[in-house]
DNA sequence: ATATTCGGCTAAATCGTTTTAGCACTATAA
DNA sequence: TTATAGTGCTAAAACGATTTAGCCGAATAT
């Protein structure tokens, strides 16, 4: 692989001049028009690449973001790596996957936070971890002096900036539009107890209904998952075979494939939705318009939040560069959601 | 950050010595048990972190993947994804993510292969490229020598390694099960026609419909889309709204996003799934499962797809290294399919 | 006539490792 | 007594870029 030096030969000038122009250092020296010529031409012609790692070591700077954590089966993860990646790559930056397997384990952990710094990552993402390994990381990174950022995960006891979607709006606007079509008995399906971000979300729920005067019995309240069917498809046998009066009209679904198995409950028990049953859902994964009915849902921009995380991660990093003034940053950055009405949504029969 | 030569200076040795230790290079060069020890524990004290970056330069190695092109955003190559990283990361490599944004234009593919050659990559895989942008990248990589893999991408003109799924046994398996259910009237919704992977398919379904003694009518074979809605719904409503005598009684989708349109077409003609027409996916996503009702689907394994992937273009990469006898590798790769048995299928009526 | 500036370039140090060649000493062998 | 071998370590040269300091000659200013 062709080095600055074969250039420099190739033209006969120096390798910093080389260096100069490949780099437009037009601050740092001057070059004449020709000599600039000749190298750009020779550097095109014998197909010269830069050595990322070579000038990385250089200037100290890997231009490299760490993602870490995250179960990248799960279509969000994807969708905040993709947001990430976009924002990452069109900065000159490229972003390096760390995943944390066997559900983030310690050992996991540990290997994945120990080489985020034998990278020399300018700065790194954390995704879906959980509060030890928040703690393991934090440690971390705080020895070496990177930055960092939690995404869709809220860590309240935490100071590091975060990115997460703005659940309590969502909810809110779910209950909403279920109480304006007339639903009064209105149940919930969350995800798994063991789940962070369940307790927090119950309570937005909670507090939205009960702004409207409604109340949420403790029956009302059940646990599904949100990526496991079993657990699922119980808390709605659970809701759904309750007697007609005592059974709720509309189910909200902390997650789409809860939605998704509440459906398939609803109509085993010959439950017509939207009809019978108005079924509303959380995420609005790519499979949600092909559901049958095409279940109605409230909108996370996984991509989005990828997206910002990733120009908020950058943001710190050229801050912390150039002004040692402590940067200030919100500390939690909440993403708009979006209600998608499509066809699990009716009025009360 | 601390070097090597901290420790040293801290020990009292050379930093040669420090760098026999840490890479327990015995080979190399003997050290004292007594040395040894007092390195190593000056090592985890001072909290030394080996830059990977300076070893890279040094060493040539970089022990670095990429994997470039193939949107996140999609379920299965997340799954591919994760794969390959379980595997390179389980070899001490790691994986860096080039993505191809815009679908894969010219421009988008340039940037992404100019860089790998920039990050001095050992190896990449290339997923769900373009023919020219194959061309392109495969141009890059023999002038640069790196290895490189095709994943889930089917390029017969080139000499390119790949792995892929094992299409024509799992679409044989499909329709072997439609048939011994009773089904004669078989028909198919395949994915865009500008999809690579469409002709492909659609032969194989052909040839086993024609090993069974059935024909396939020109009209029953529909074009759909594995990602949209419209061009899916559209193909089913065609299939299903022929007259009763002719309807097909069976689906074979080539997707399974593909099938669930096709369930919701059905429900809204009356047609009972899968008392009335039988329907059959290809790739089994998460939401198979959750379908209403669950989905039965010729389950591709993604996740290994990336596992075997890995592998491969590691196993090239060390081979490279060591002898320069041409390697010698299966071209394709084909990982097998499963067939998924959950409701959406059963005899004909 | 001398000083200053400016334009165009280069030498050499540096980043943090790995690795080759070899030094100095002791112990054993001939 | 002199080879030979072995033990434990180090000096210094890479790897491929960037950057600082400075050189040399020509033009301009004083």
């Amino acid at each position: 692989m062709l080095k600055i030096s074969d250039i420099a030969q190739r033209t006969g000038v120096s390798s910093s001049t080389v260096s100069f122009v490949l780099n437009d250092r037009h601050e740092a020296a001057r070059i004449s028009e020709t000599t600039r010529q000749k190298v750009l031409a020779a550097a095109e012609e014998m197909g010269y690449r830069a050595n990322h790692g070579a000038r990385a070591m250089r200037t100290g700077n890997t231009r490299m973001i760490g993602i870490l954590g995250g179960d990248l089966a799960w279509e969000q993860v994807g969708a905040m790596v993709a947001g990430a990646l976009e924002e990452i790559e069109s900065h000159d930056y490229t972003l390096k996957l760390l995943p944390t397997p066997m559900g983030g384990n310690a050992d996991s952990v540990e290997s994945a936070v120990r080489r985020s710094s034998e990278l020399r990552l300018q700065g790194a993402i954390g995704m879906h971890l959980s509060g030890p390994a928040i703690a393991l990381f934090e440690a971390e990174a705080k020895r070496y002096k990177y930055p960092l950022l939690l995404l869709d995960t809220r860590a309240p006891g935490s100071a590091l900036p975060s990115v997460v979607s703005d659940d309590a709006c969502g909810i809110a606007d779910a209950v909403e539009y279920l109480f304006g079509l007339g639903h009064r008995r209105i149940a919930l399906i969350s995800g798994a107890a063991s789940d962070a971000i369940v307790p927090l979300r119950q309570s937005a729920f909670r507090a939205t209904l009960q702004s409207h005067g409604l109340s949420l019995p403790d029956h009302y309240v059940q646990n599904g998952d949100f990526t496991l069917l079993a657990p699922s498809i119980d808390a709605a046998r659970a809701l759904l075979s309750l007697p007609t009066g005592e059974r709720p009209t509309a189910l909200f679904c902390m997650g789409d494939f809860i939605a998704m198995a509440a459906i398939q409950i609803a109509n085993e028990l010959n439950l017509k939705v939207p009809q019978d049953l108005s079924i509303i859902g959380f995420a609005d994964f790519a499979m949600a318009q092909f559901a049958n009915p095409p279940l109605t849902t409230v909108r996370q921009d996984f991509t989005e939040m990828g997206r910002v995380a990733a120009r908020q991660i950058l943001q710190i990093c050229g801050q912390s560069g150039k002004s040692d003034a402590s940067p200030q940053f919100d500390s939690c950055i909440e993403v708009p959601t979006q209600l998608i009405l499509r066809g699990t949504c009716g009025p009360p029969n």
